[in-house]
RNA sequence: GUGGGCGUAGCUCAGCUGGUAGAGCUCCGGAUUGUGAUUCCGGCGGUCGUGGGUUCAAGCCCCCUCGUCCACCCCA
């Protein structure tokens, strides 16, 4: 025997028991993002490794570490894209539909990061990408988090989830703050946390997150980003807040929440649920308005957020459990091998007289024992016996696995009028 | 990158102080000539993650390594 080939570390294979509900948490969102007039795009995994450079930031963990990039045949620098955002932008330079256009996006797909794998965390995971460009009204932001809102109810989730919010301001703000705030603690650097020592160089506003209590208690007179924070800034915050409070949306303000991606000014949110462990972020975005500038265009205001599919999914395993019900109505059974080609067609004619009727055929033969077993098992509603008795009477015997009904030889016809007056089980 | 838990049959797991590898479920066959979910009987199924070491003898002890899970970090 050969050695067994197994998949790449964190990245997962999804067997038919979970796809359901993927796919449930996929149509939800997709049918959502019609009603909310967002129109889809599809972007490459792979991209030039500079896009994510210049978009993300050079010094982001992203960056740094977690890039999967690889040498294209002459030579070029691509990187398997570790989020959607950048790419988003770039599509839309590259095809003219941002300069002076309001436009609504939505994509879905994988994503790629190289770290270390854990509940909710996967080297390759799936995100579904909404941006808005043109608008640098508060009203959008709100309308991001309105859409996450509604989600979350759709899903049944919403109330194991709970909404952060914070601002980062103006990139001329955000950038005083962190000056300062290195100013304040390079001298107090030996009395940090190791953690903390090493975000001072890449990226000291999550110092101020520390769960060390030794650096929270120097931190008590840091610099505040509050009162950096110019007067188009805050009244900028101060407007979303308004419009969460008037469509009831309650939110947390948290001073703490940092995103790790270069890009985000002012509006930073997340939604956040403390059922997955660790990784309990499911959806997060903001405001990023000098993205499109930093990566050639012309300055355009833009948000987004991501939808992390897999917690979304892990959660809703966590709150609602077992689902969904079985994926077939009718399973058909074969007395002999000689009938098999008139069971081929008999399934067929049926399926074809009941659209939608999940029809499933025998065809690992054996004893009808055997199959009966099979036909239990898949969770079908109703057996077939396709029979030489069946075969010659053009019809077929119907028995009920879940329910005391007779059992009865019925015509293709008979059978559709029993299949679609028959309440769903 | 750092730390900890776990790797024994397809699945869930037992395996004592080192002494012939086990159970339940699944699957297949039979009791029942063409009828499942209950019962009874039988059967298939293992390089004990990999490689090395100690020992008369290793699933068990030691070392290495790989995988996996959780946490740190970071993020969806």
């Amino acid at each position: 025997m050969q050695k067994a080939i197994q998949s790449v570390r964190g990245m997962r294979d999804l067997l038919p028991a979970e796809t359901p509900r993927w796919r449930l948490i996929e149509d939800e969102t997709r049918a959502l993002l019609a009603a909310f007039g967002y129109d889809e795009v599809r972007l490459p995994l792979l991209e030039p490794t500079t896009l994510f450079s210049r978009g993300v930031g050079e010094s982001t963990d992203i960056v740094e570490k977690e890039m999967y990039s690889l040498q294209d045949r002459d030579g070029d620098s691509l990187t398997l894209r570790p989020e959607g955002t950048a790419g988003c932008v770039r599509l839309g330079l590259q095809h003219g539909l941002l300069f002076n256009q309001q436009q609504r996006l939505w994509y879905a797909g994988p994503m790629f990061r190289y770290e270390r794998p854990q509940k909710g965390r996967y080297r390759q995971f799936d995100q579904i990408g909404v941006e808005a460009f043109g608008a640098s009204d508060p009203a959008l932001d709100a309308e991001l988090i309105q859409f996450g809102d509604v989600l979350l109810r759709r899903l049944g989730l919403r109330e194991q989830v709970a909404l952060e919010l914070n601002t980062l301001g103006s990139g001329d703000s955000r950038a005083a703050h962190r000056e300062a705030l290195v100013a304040y603690l390079t001298p107090l650097r030996e009395k940090l946390d190791a953690d903390s020592q090493r975000r001072l160089d890449r990226n000291p506003l999550r110092i101020l997150d520390s769960k060390d209590p030794n650096t929270q208690a120097l931190l008590k007179d840091a610099p505040r980003l509050q009162d950096f924070l110019d007067d188009a800034s805050q009244a900028h915050f101060a407007q979303l807040c308004a419009h969460l409070d008037q469509i009831g949306i309650s939110y947390r303000l948290n001073p703490g929440l940092v995103r790790g991606l270069d890009y985000y000014t002012h509006s930073v949110f997340e939604w956040v649920t403390d059922e997955l462990g660790a990784q309990g972020t499911v959806c997060a975005g903001g405001r990023y308005d000098s993205l499109v500038e930093q990566l050639g265009g012309r300055s355009t205001p833009g948000a987004g957020f991501a939808i992390g599919v897999d917690r979304l999914v892990l959660l809703h395993e966590a709150v609602h459990g077992a689902w969904p019900g079985p994926a077939l109505d009718v399973y058909a059974t074969v007395a002999e091998p000689e009938q098999a080609g008139a069971a081929l067609a008999f399934c067929q004619q049926l399926r074809a007289v009941v659209p939608g009727l999940r029809v499933r055929l025998d065809t690992a033969g054996g004893k009808l024992k055997n199959q009966f077993k099979r036909a239990d098992a898949s969770g079908a509603r109703w057996a077939l016996v396709l029979g030489a008795e069946e075969i010659a009477a053009g019809k077929a015997t119907v028995k009920w696995l879940r329910e005391s009904q007779p059992q009865a030889m019925l015509g293709l016809d008979e059978l559709r009028q029993m299949l679609t007056t028959t309440g769903p089980g």
